[in-house]
DNA sequence: TCTGGGGTCCTAGGACCC
DNA sequence: TCTGGGGTCCTAGGACCC
């Protein structure tokens, strides 16, 4: 019998900004207060990514606007993300939890799945396993986490949830009945706003009704989603945990802009940014991809998005940067672009490395050239070489 | 000054081949 | 004066997660 543990930190970002602001002095711990972490309203970045428990009682929720969540609390306190403090708290968990068992894997920043099924521990054991961990993250790192335990990731993933901050549950698979089937059908993972509203139309209210449906009946509106959403209405869930770090089936970076725009040469200059930043991303983890998108959001909140299938994989911060002009005009059309972003995928480990006759550039020069300008901004922590570059490039075409 | 950013997976439809 | 059908690859868009 599998023991996996899920391990969520209590209002991530919210928590680990108290840790920080209490280790630089800040005189209270912003986990007590009706407090958020948000972007800056100012450049259209104001929604709430994390609120402490005394904001929640408010009935903020995460995901929404800074301005509703002012109207909910007249003396909610604002702090901005710190993303490199998160990561650096993300990280220490991780080489914590390594200490335990090899196979951890990385769910999302702030969530770990471990497997525990070769510890060979009794019931009693697993259970205080579980809170020694947890009050020794308390101790030694200062912030708190819920620990879910089951017989295979969904089901530790659903009982991490089942009541915060700082607790440990179980839904061990004889546990299914009493413990998952009463809840709302929209707690189930992967059941969203969508899908739960179809459920209900055909009065499927809770999980238990959803486990106890005509699978024909689900199938009928849900295809092939019907499988997994009746298997994990019934706690059932094969998956592994996989350990291997940096598997990424994608790279993107998108941006949401101060003003709407459909100014092509500002478009273009967001573009190569962001095509450096892939590039960067691609080159310091040895990838090369295959295709690349551009994904735009209109002043409407319409997305669109189109892609193409690069000739050749690549890394090189010029290929992409020219691939994703061809495709940027058809991406933008007449739309005000609200956000942003491009987006590379088929990520592939060796490059099939072709010169051609007719292109009188030596890719061995430009790889060599590329690595010099990464060097360079990776030292200065910048982009600064880079604009340059293109702009030659650019005068060049 | 209402609505972020980084991901994964699925589906329907079109192009193309034999 | 008829135009099937299986298979593969690719794409845009949508749902969902944290």
């Amino acid at each position: 019998m599998n023991i996996i543990f899920h391990i969520d930190v209590n209002n991530a970002f919210l928590s680990w900004s108290a840790v920080y602001l209490l280790q630089n002095d800040y005189k209270e711990d912003i986990r007590e207060v009706p407090s958020v972490i948000a972007g800056d309203e100012t450049k259209r970045h104001g929604i709430v990514l994390a609120k402490s428990e005394v904001a929640k009682k408010y009935g903020i929720k995460t995901a929404e606007t800074l301005h509703m969540a002012r109207t909910k609390c007249k003396n909610l306190q604002v702090f901005p993300p710190n993303f490199k403090f998160y990561k650096e708290m993300s990280n220490k968990l991780y080489e914590y939890f390594l200490t335990f068992t090899p196979d951890v894997e990385r769910f999302s920043i702030d969530e770990c799945f471990l497997d525990l099924s070769n510890t060979t521990l009794l019931y009693d054991d697993i259970l205080a396993l579980a809170y020694k961990m947890k009050n020794e993250i308390k101790e030694n790192f200062g912030f708190t986490v819920n620990i879910g335990i089951g017989n295979n990731k969904l089901c530790a993933k659903m009982a991490g949830d089942f009541s915060k901050p700082d607790k440990v549950h179980t839904l061990f698979n004889n546990e299914i009945k009493s413990k998952l089937w009463p809840l709302p059908i929209e707690d189930l993972l992967f059941i969203g706003k969508s899908s739960s509203q179809e459920l209900r139309k055909l009065n499927i209210k809770t999980i238990g009704d959803l486990a106890n449906a005509d699978p024909e009946l689900i199938r009928k509106y849900f295809k092939n989603r019907s499988t997994f959403m009746i298997e994990y209405a019934n706690g059932i869930d094969n998956s592994k945990v996989i350990s291997k770090s940096g598997k990424n089936k994608c790279i993107s970076f998108s941006e949401t802009l101060e003003f709407d725009s459909n100014d092509k040469e500002f478009l273009k200059r967001k573009i190569m940014i962001m095509c450096e930043k892939i590039g960067l991303k691609l080159r310091k983890d040895k990838l090369f991809a295959r295709t690349i998108a551009i994904t735009i959001k209109t002043n409407y909140f319409k997305d669109y998005s189109h892609q193409k299938k690069l000739v050749n994989e690549t890394n090189s911060t010029m290929e992409l940067y020219k691939n994703a002009l061809d495709i940027l005009d058809i991406t933008i059309g007449d739309n005000l672009v609200r956000n942003i972003g491009v987006r590379v995928s088929d990520l592939v480990k060796t490059k099939n490395s072709q010169i051609s006759l007719f292109d009188n550039t030596n890719p061995l020069d430009e790889d060599k050239i590329q690595e010099v300008v990464d060097d360079i901004n990776q030292k200065y922590n910048d982009l600064k070489i880079m604009p340059a570059v293109f702009y030659k490039k650019d005068k060049e075409k």
